[in-house]
DNA sequence: GATAATGTTGGTCG
DNA sequence: ACGACCAACATTAT
């Protein structure tokens, strides 16, 4: 569910919330295998009586740095951040719980128990994702260099987080259209002025979605709502995604839906035309 | 009531 | 190297 807007927001409001400088006094497991790499007994023994020293994000990983380790985690489909609230309390979603120095609780929830926290070989994992978007790492240049390293259809590359890291399918689909650009096109086969669109369509649409603190597309509870419980707001922002059978808000061509790379995918047929 | 689809990612197998 | 397919899961929509 979340991607770079949606987790960056989590961070922004874990930060305001005032969590950095309190320590960890104990964690609390209720699905085990939300814990990567280890058991949650010794993952629970190594993050007591640590501090968390700073939040941060890179690309969809949230960073806890933390006295002794640096703890990643990764909210995949449905993860979701409490702090000390009731409705979290009695959450059948919970999958775990660390309570705080200052008596407040950091409840976790996860739906469908796809999100994982790293606590060992953190390292190691940030190595392998890619420029992040949003910081002067990512220039046209980089991106250029990125696109001409590999033979791929577009949209998979974008979603591929070795290269880009905090794309989801939301955002890609986003700024392909604002760069008009059809999913399936190969990376080798755009030309300089295409390229240079869907670079500024990047930055764009993911700063568009940091603003409206994150999309929030239905009213389930799996949807993704922030920390503190709100919404985000990007959905009005949305110009294709979810917007199949609607007109195009450029040409008014009826928006199409089709799979690629096993994931829903929406684009205008005549502003995104296929060469 | 069965089946498909869901915002993610990692694996296998051509 | 790349893509098709499945797997991890639970819930909602069709």
């Amino acid at each position: 569910m979340p991607e770079l807007p949606e987790v960056e927001t989590i961070v922004r409001e874990m930060r305001e919330a005032s969590l950095i400088g309190l320590k960890i006094t104990s964690a609390s497991v209720f699905w085990e295998r939300s814990i990567a790499q280890q058991p949650s007994t010794s993952f629970c023994e190594t993050i007591a009586d640590q501090t968390i020293l700073d939040i941060g994000r890179r690309g969809k990983f949230i960073i806890f740095s933390l006295t002794q380790n640096k703890l990643l985690v990764h909210l995949r489909m449905t993860g979701k951040f409490l702090i000390d609230k009731k409705k979290a309390l009695q959450d059948p979603h919970e999958r775990l719980r660390l309570y705080l120095s200052d008596g407040r609780v950091l409840h976790y929830m996860d739906q469908r128990k796809f999100g994982k926290w790293y606590l060992s070989d953190s390292e190691k994992l940030l190595q392998k994702i890619g420029l992040e978007p949003l910081s002067s790492d990512f220039s046209l240049y980089a991106f250029q260099n990125l696109l001409k390293g590999v033979h791929r259809r577009i949209k998979p590359f974008l979603l591929d987080q070795r290269f880009i890291a905090g794309i989801g399918n939301i955002y890609a689909d986003e700024a392909l259209w604002a760069a008009k650009i059809h999913p399936a096109r190969s990376t080798h086969s755009l030309n300089k002025q295409e390229i240079s669109a869907l670079y500024k369509a990047i930055i764009s649409v993911l700063k568009t979605g940091i603003e409206n603190t994150g999309t929030t597309l239905g009213s389930s509870k799996a949807n993704y709502y922030s920390v503190s419980g709100r919404r985000g707001s990007n959905r009005d922002k949305l110009k294709v995604f979810r917007c199949d059978g609607l007109p195009c808000p450029r040409c008014k061509t009826t928006i199409q839906k089709i799979v690629l790379a096993q994931r829903g995918t929406h684009f205008c047929p005549y502003c995104q035309a296929r060469p």
